[in-house]
DNA sequence: CGCCGTTAAATTGCATGCACTTTTGCGAAG
DNA sequence: CTTCGCAAAAGTGCATGCAATTTAACGGCG
């Protein structure tokens, strides 16, 4: 769901490919709020948002309720939905979150992971030192993603797996930029190796701290990045 | 739906006042599928429940969805909607999630919360003196749900406030019995203290851990109550 | 007796049409 | 000029009807 989200449909998507309307509306709506093209805190038309998927209201409903429930939009009583505006604060306050969501993985996996577990979290991180300079970050944001899962998964604990993983998702938008600042894999590759060590020696006070100050740091580039993106006012390719 | 279906609909209430049926079902199924009315797994048929309520397949459709967002039920691709099972471990899994929450609140409180909100956390704990032996357990859950929030609201993390909000409202049903057990609202109030004591303090780490402990003692006293209760198989009126 | 294709049933997603509520624009009364 | 009230407009919730997809049941074939 990442990056090419070709959409081959020059014309109002004529998709009578039934079951995907909602999904698409929702990944159409919610990376044009995010990439600015909604001002924030402007009106979200339903009618004309069915007109546009050439869709009805009904899977319109549907879709504009996951954007709020997204915090993406938000719905006034009788006076239709609207684009919330995240503000860089507000993704501060996000990434913070995760950060204490990370660092509480972290915890927990420092003490009930396996030595099996921990040997393969050690053995995926040494794996990556090569691409540590890949020119392609993509790379490097792909092995990212499977290094801290193997984190949450040692947690053992479902549920708050489950909301790390929503908010990771949540932030993903903002996120998948970060590897492109310079030099970023390999601050990163460091701040890992930290975090395996404290890991693999079962020390949990100091693998929270190592990741909470890890996600902290991801969340500064990438909120600067946004900031620094918003200023300049881009708004590329409407369509 | 088969021939025989009467489209008269002048007996069920003319609870027509449009704006509360999804509400309605969504709090009566919950409540049923905690109080362990539907077995878990069972399928929530929708055409039933459509009926039961008076209602079109629409609200039900939506209050099945929302359901499945809240955690008691799930949906699987296309054999309906069933009764999700929190077993004993997963209760405990949530409030694990939710001790790290309320740990992570309680963290941010100690270094962030302003000297009046220390003082109104602290002059709160201290009123709450009388209700430690008030034989109406519900005051106490009162005044402990009003300490709780006071220190998520002192994170200053909106988000983070947000998910441990709504996890708390998650494991709302299965909490509100915790003060029905003999000497809780005492055992509460001593952690309460070292609480206050460590924000007051700003000692974030000891803040955390004491908020940690606490929570988890909560988990324990509702867990096991739970797991008394399944056990002796309440499932009183059908309807 | 087991395997496979066919058909009936259930589920889902969506379109469309109302009925009701709340906002809001606008003109009249104070 | 402000305030009140009224009526049009917008928003919302729900009913009902299809069409498409999938699962599950059933009977023939190997």
């Amino acid at each position: 769901m990442s990056s090419s989200h070709s959409e081959e449909d020059p014309l109002p998507t004529r998709s009578l490919r039934t079951g995907q309307a909602v999904e698409h509306m929702v990944a159409v709506l919610s990376e044009e709020i995010v990439s600015g093209q909604w001002p924030p805190g402007s009106r979200l038309p339903a009618q004309q948002i069915a007109q546009r998927f050439s869709v009805s209201r009904t899977p319109v409903r549907e879709a504009l309720s996951q954007l709020c429930a997204m915090g993406l939009a938000e719905s006034r009583p009788h006076r239709g939905v609207i684009t919330a505006q995240v503000s860089q604060a507000d993704l501060l306050a996000m990434f913070e979150a995760m950060a204490e969501l990370e660092a509480a993985c972290a915890r927990l996996s420092a003490q009930r992971m396996t030595l099996a577990e921990r040997h393969q979290l050690s053995a995926m991180h040494e794996g990556s030192r090569d691409l540590r300079a890949s020119t392609r970050s993509s790379e490097y944001a792909v092995f990212n993603d499977a290094f801290h899962s193997l984190i949450y998964q040692g947690s053992k604990s479902d549920y708050l797996i489950e909301l790390t993983l929503s908010t990771r998702a949540r932030l993903a938008p903002f996120r998948h930029t970060q590897f492109r600042v310079a030099r970023r894999p390999e601050h990163s590759f460091a701040e890992h190796s930290e975090i395996v060590a404290a890991i693999s020696a079962g020390d949990a006070e100091r693998a929270a701290q190592a990741v909470r100050q890890h996600v902290l740091s991801v969340a500064h580039v990438s909120s600067d990045y946004v900031a620094a993106r918003s200023r300049t006012g881009e708004s590329p390719c409407p369509e």
